[in-house]
DNA sequence: CCACTAGTGCTATTTTTTCAGCATATGCTG
DNA sequence: CAGCATATGCTGAAAAAATAGCACTAGTGG
């Protein structure tokens, strides 16, 4: 898993970087909860690229960071893990948590589209 | 989040106990991948305790731990957690990851339980 | 009773993590 | 050009995390 393994700090910091896809040390550091100083934030940058999960490219001026394992691996063994953890490898359940969570925001048209997706499974695995 | 703001060794362990329920010292270690020494595993109990994310309870001979933060709220949490920083907040996009990670597994019956979920937050979001 | 196993409590030590600060480079502005 | 803002590179050190080890207790089997 691309998050596992990680410190308290570099895991907020690759949950930014995927968050915004790249990132400016600056940029990390804002996205970051409690973040520390500047100086730290580039350290951990610096650490995590030594570790192998981020490179970075310089762009104009300064340096942006991009995770190295792609946006989709991660998702997807992040889901996986979370499966795991908490829902019993149920994906069901992770649905009704879904509605739950975000039932206030979910329009009409959403919802269709995971009757939809749904629906193609079920073709699919017949 | 009940798992934010932890140390790497503390977040595998409450992982652990909420994919348990309950475990004691050992049964945590057994749970976690590279293990630790056992005396490792119950001092970070330890620490997860005095920190207020664990308690403990004399079952027989032994203790056993137990989450404070109930499973129900953590799960949500963590799906928030996931939803932020991988999906762009869109729910839809899980129900597709879901489906394609698990879609081997997934029967016939659990595709019509999820449709059905959908059609009931269809109903009453009317 | 003795040895053995499986617990607990506590503590000391090592390793990681986290962080700040300084020196330096580059572009921009007046 | 001088001053400023914004970068990077690097290093040292405080703080937190991770781990091992020891002493002790309670059952269990011989």
């Amino acid at each position: 898993m691309a998050l596992a393994g990680l410190s308290r700090r570099e895991r907020q910091i690759m949950e930014v970087l995927y968050q915004r896809g790249k990132a400016s040390a600056a940029e990390v550091r804002e996205g970051m909860e409690d973040a520390p100083g500047y100086s730290a934030v580039r350290a951990m940058l610096r650490v995590l690229e030594e570790k192998g999960h981020v490179k970075h490219q310089a762009e104009g001026l300064k340096y942006v960071y991009v995770p190295v394992v792609n946006r989709d691996k991660a998702k997807k063994s992040a889901l996986k893990n979370l499966l795991d953890t908490f829902f019993s490898e149920s994906p069901e359940q992770v649905v009704a948590a879904l509605l739950d969570v975000s039932s206030k925001r979910l329009t009409r048209e959403e919802l269709d589209r995971m009757a939809e997706m749904i629906e193609r499974a079920k073709q699919e695995g017949k």
